[in-house]
DNA sequence: CCTTAGCACTCGACACGTTCAAGTGCTAAG
DNA sequence: CTTAGCACTTGAACGTGTCGAGTGCTAAGG
């Protein structure tokens, strides 16, 4: 009963299942695969997997199914990550070829990796804790209104529409931009709301009001700057992949709906040997994931941002793990260059 | 045989039938309604019913249950929309006060209506086509890479990062700024793409390589900004209300991912007498929403924006009706104000 | 002309028993 | 350690019979 074997029949089980749904019996495996050996020897082989939890039997007479600590020990002993097909290659080089706003790049990138895996691909938009104002402008919308803008030096824009006295002219707003610019230029956005608040009580009484209500509101548009968010795509594979379980896909997708699980999952997530990171079922405890598994990786250097998929815990872990991998790495140079 | 009992018998069927999932019965329907006959009566009715098309029976000894065409019928015939509950309007009431980014009360916006239908909820989001230029800005971030920043009338901003040649010197960019501001500022968004190239065109030698990549980049922002786009949520919902049928929400998850194909659904859809529109199965003639109906009407009065929601024919209209209606009317009001 | 009671009829749902085959564990021999 | 053989278990598939919900029809009554 050699150790090499029994692990190689284990590859053999999650393959063989993860391909047809359906518990693989010995005479199956051997017939599939060449194993050299009997079906009896591998009945032997599989009831030690069996003692050692790996594998299990339905009910008495069904073949086995790989449990979760089977799939974590199939997934330790990927060595070599399969590369992707030429024709794969292809699709992601042309996918993602020609240079655009990293929204639109991600976007792309999610949709790509959904339909390379037929997953549920997800990316988390990376954070740059370490962004500076770079830039603050202030717009006259009329009817009381002023648009704020609020611009880093990693090139993130944002905006709020903000009400404020109709009797602020202009050259108000042009002050009032000169201040806080002067005040925020160069500063890391962590700090901006302190600074705001600094800034607006340094102002002529005649403008303490507006300027009050402009901080909280360019302190809100920092601190919502450096907010996570997650994009995916591919929730329809969800549904084709789980068959006909609808009690088991409807938390799943209230858990995509929570952007805070997925967050709190990838933060959670420790990279392997390989920098990528697969969480099997109950690994982590996110009940309403119960039965779903997350591979995923890191794709830009200084940063936690994460791209991966997530799929049942019968997922094809080879072709899911070559793929996020891949598409990392094109990721990652892009938005390098 | 009067014919105004024939519609409240259908009626009874469809809520019935809503209700329970289950084809319902001329004995069930007296005992759960007060329609003062006998469940004989009610069979010779159901009889005409179905002669009209307006219900079916799965197999000869089953209940009937309402057809396409019966729906019509039914939601034509609903007459005043039953005011929502006290605690959903107060729901509502706190849930979109406090005005913020529009972008921000629409997303909020529809995962309330999402749960207040347990339905898919779907928002279009408006696309002001008489938007103007009122502001562009361009941020150098340095490693030759300009922020470009277009803001609208409407407080919408647009940016995209465009690399240029990096000896392009800050005094250049201010001067390229003042060019397209001055061209472009507060001309229609739809003009921008033309006259950023008339404005290229007028550069001096030095500036002009930059000024045209600029003006490509502006152009696409300005029909960028002009894009329709949908927001949604509770799509968790759409598996729990479809029960087990992995078949049919496969392809509505996927029509959800393809924005493409509600956009041209909801602009398709006629509006009724109480400026609601319903669509019901195979009334859209898109294949893969063959089972799903949608309620939805304008929310802004210019413009062609949809706020509505999306699931089984077999849903309650009423409720939908009423919700999406209290919605749209307070999210007007929200941006009216 | 509409309503109603009664009745025969149809047909799916369900429970039950039987068969079938896949798959196992064990034992004994190589 | 491997292997063939064999008894055993057990879910799936199938056929059968019963049950009941629901219908359509007919004939009688308002």
């Amino acid at each position: 009963m050699s150790e090499p074997r029994r692990l190689e029949v284990l590859r053999a089980i999650v393959e063989d299942y993860v391909h047809s749904r359906e518990p693989v019996g010995s005479k199956a495996l051997v017939e599939r695969h060449r194993l050299g050996v009997s079906a009896a020897t591998i009945r032997n082989d599989m009831a030690s997997l069996e003692e050692e939890g790996l594998i299990v039997a339905p009910h008495t007479s069904a073949g086995r199914i790989p449990t979760e600590k089977g799939y974590r020990r199939f997934v330790d002993r990927i060595e070599d990550v399969k590369p992707l097909s030429p024709a794969e290659r292809r699709a992601i080089q042309s996918l993602l070829e020609g240079s655009d706003d990293m929204d639109v790049v991600l976007d792309r990138t999610v949709r790509l990796l959904a339909q390379l895996t037929h997953q549920v691909a997800v990316i988390q938009v990376p954070r740059f804790s370490d962004a500076k104002v770079r830039h603050i402008e202030l717009v006259g919308l009329g009817a009381g209104q002023v648009l704020v803008v609020l611009i880093s030096t990693t090139g993130k824009v944002e905006q709020r529409v903000v009400p404020l006295a109709p009797e602020t002219t202009d050259e108000d707003l042009h002050d009032l931009k000169s201040a806080f610019l002067a005040a925020l230029s160069g500063r890391r956005m962590e700090d901006v709301r302190d600074l705001c608040q600094g800034a607006a009580d340094q102002l002529p009484p005649r403008l303490a009001p507006a300027g009050a209500q402009l901080a909280a509101a360019v302190g809100a548009l920092a601190r919502n700057s450096g907010a996570e968010r997650i994009i995916m795509a591919g929730t329809a594979n969800l549904a084709r992949a789980t068959g006909d379980f609808s009690h088991t896909i409807t938390p799943v997708l209230e858990a995509l709906e929570e952007q805070v699980v997925l967050l709190r999952l990838f933060s959670e997530m420790e990279q392997d040997a390989h920098g990528i990171s697969v969480s099997i079922g109950s690994e982590h405890a996110h009940g309403s994931l119960a039965e779903t598994s997350v591979v995923a990786t890191g794709y830009v250097p200084g940063s936690t941002a994460k791209v991966g998929v997530l799929g049942p815990t019968r997922m094809d872990y080879p072709n899911s793990i070559a793929a996020v991998r891949a598409v990392a790495r094109y990721l990652s140079r892009i938005l390098a260059g």
